[in-house]
DNA sequence: CACTATTTGTCCGTATGTATG
DNA sequence: TCATACATACGGACAAATAGT
């Protein structure tokens, strides 16, 4: 049996931990169907080489999480799944990436500020931040430039009270979220949707591509430490010029 | 401070590890600049409530990194960063998700095999499944529908010696992740590659969109605990039909 | 009915890692 | 640095439930 994935020892997450998210894993993506036995304790003792308490413990947290049931004398067999909403769990990832990805953006590319206003806001924007129709915000949109070709088009909506903590000239030099942090908004989460679109009269000159290309479409809403959203952001890319990539392991890092 | 991060207290996560975490991403994003001094040992423990030892941990393990200097009587300074790679960290989530999604989609969706056939892997395909060029190989072009609508095309290319564990029938009834693991390849990490492209006279008639139509492209290579690619598979959605969603939060789960 | 093997539950002692004051 | 507390992880021991001989 696979007990590859537990013999790296530098990782700062518990074994009983690391041993549940294989376990979990192999339940979700149907090696072990429900209603199936698991291996008992003394197996995967044998199979990953851990100690039984820290076999139990995995198995036992996978019991409270209703993923198991554990039957004392017979085993431990997996549950059937009533919903399978429970299923639909996005990807999870650390925001630090997302963080380092923004900062590298700021100190390699040069960026133009289109637009900066204050307005309304519409029905989607005022979903998106929670907040009253007709709501004043700031809305701005930048264009990246890398090397002189232009690499994205940004259009930012952000929360009155802190867009007025920056200037136009500002959001030239300093990234968004850098800007957001100062207002005193520490960001919590970041809700990331990847879709796609096509370049219209109105994108297609501002990334020089022509109307009708494909185009990369991110939506990010970032949530602060109160759980509010203080900025909906709208990214587009050329495919050419950027693309998205993930690496997705067994252990979060 | 925000202390609201360390407030969580049923991570499995050590604290001087999540401590570690949030500093290294304020230096990260450019809260603190290089060169400029981070807060000490005991302004640590007031802003986050912590243990004076805790926040030593973490930031010894800032300098084990090379992200900052500790200098005994004067504080812990942040180095200038020489390279910009290191910022390059693309986004580390982990495999769960995928797998659960992966699972869903075969629970609620049926499939139809377009394609099944052996043959000389391209120059793109071998290079990704780091193989030599004209190996033979299985490629298999699915179509996946929900509910009478098509949602997505994936065309995969496994290794022959895993393409003949497993027919073209158990590829319309069991995901090919599944049929993988079952001949014996358990998969440790997926890379991910997120672009998008435009609907032709092929892949148009297959979604029901027409020529031209914007589409989500993903390309997924994974990857045995051999650290040998098994499996190099592209994929094709609406974006009416799907959208990827991800959390970033600053925690991993 | 005992007897045995398997499996989980509970307990002990010990060692190390984590975290506080 | 020290003392203390708790979590993690190991090895081992014994009890209780289950199933088959």
């Amino acid at each position: 049996m696979n007990n590859y994935a537990l013999s790296n020892n530098d990782s700062p997450l518990p074994l009983y931990h690391r041993l549940y998210v294989i376990l979990k894993e192999s339940i979700l993506n149907g090696t072990y169907q429900p209603g199936t036995l698991l291996p008992s304790e003394t197996e995967l003792t044998q199979a990953y080489g851990v100690s039984r308490i820290t076999a139990k413990r995995a198995l036992n947290e996978l019991a409270d999480e209703d993923l198991v049931e554990r039957k004392r004398g017979k085993g431990t067999f997996v549950k059937k799944r009533k919903s399978t909403e429970l299923l639909h769990t996005p990807i999870q990832a650390n925001i630090q990436a997302l963080m380092s990805n923004l900062t590298v953006i700021d100190l390699e590319t040069s960026v133009e500020v289109k637009q900066f206003e204050y307005k309304k806001a519409g029905l989607w924007v005022s979903q998106q931040l929670q907040i009253p129709l007709n709501s004043t915000i700031q809305r701005a949109v930048r264009v990246r430039y890398y090397k002189d070709t232009p690499f994205s088009i940004s259009t930012s909506h952000v929360l009155k009270e802190i867009g007025t903590t920056y200037t136009e000239e500002d959001l030239e030099k300093t990234a968004l979220i850098h800007l957001i942090q100062k207002a005193g908004h520490n960001i919590l989460h970041v809700h990331q949707t990847i879709t796609c679109t096509l370049a219209n009269e109105e994108t297609a000159p501002l990334l020089k591509v022509s109307v009708g290309s494909p185009l990369l479409k991110l939506r990010r809403i970032f949530i602060n430490t109160n759980k509010k959203p203080v900025n909906y952001a709208e990214m587009l890319y050329s495919p050419e010029r950027f693309e998205y990539n993930m690496n997705l392991t067994l252990e979060s890092p």
